[in-house]
DNA sequence: CTGGATCCTCGATGATACTG
DNA sequence: CAGTATCATCGAGGATCCAG
């Protein structure tokens, strides 16, 4: 068994840079997608307004990396690749999904001014 | 009642924003901390390891502008300054608590190299 | 102790052009 | 279509000094 438990408080735990990986603005929006099922470059591109090209790819490669993301090329031409969650993505997608539906859902009192004190 | 959803995957959505300020690094550590009851900025400053005074404070401040923390000074000398959730961002801790958690518990399934395919 | 104000650097990110 | 490579920028963030 395991006694010693990850702490993301501590500057060098791989826990932190994990916090990191996952607190990505892109991430946070990439990864609740593919819940639907695979998606290929160009659909993300589009689904997603406003990310670059660059910034897709990048993260994509970065949650593949992290064992989130699973990449697939079909080897055709012209080029066919899509990609899809992992078991373990799929997993931490549920409790992102959760995140985001708790901003959808709460996003106006965050934004509203207080009354006052 | 509301027909319009917030929609974050919309480049001008406010919720695209509120993605963002949650998604950040430090705002992820920050508020779980503040679950256990009020502290102060000496005590945030102790408890995560590597964040500037600078950030802490900046970060804070982006928590109290969306009604998440509250700010509260004694007005005593020496300064005496504690962070409480809201009642808004004590529920939205809940849900960062169970990512955080998410992380504690997979991340080495994360950082494990593929057996292969 | 709390934290405001500055300066400065480095890395993240966007834009663009190119390739298989 | 699915990327890679390069360049340029801009702002996040750290370090430092100051103040109530």
């Amino acid at each position: 068994m395991l006694d010693i438990k990850p702490d993301p408080y501590a500057a060098l735990c791989p826990s932190r840079q994990i916090i990191a990986v996952i607190g990505d603005k892109w991430s946070l929006l990439i990864i609740p997608l593919l819940l639907d099922g695979p998606m290929r470059n160009a659909e993300l591109m589009r689904a997603i307004e406003g990310i670059s090209q660059k910034m897709l790819t990048q993260t994509l490669k970065r949650l593949e990396d992290y064992n989130l993301v699973t990449r697939r090329d079909y080897g055709e031409v012209p080029p066919r690749v899509d990609y899809r969650l992992s078991p373990l993505g799929h997993s931490l997608a549920a409790v992102i999904s959760s995140l985001d539906n708790w901003v959808i859902e709460n996003f106006e009192d965050m934004t509203r001014k207080q009354s006052h004190a």
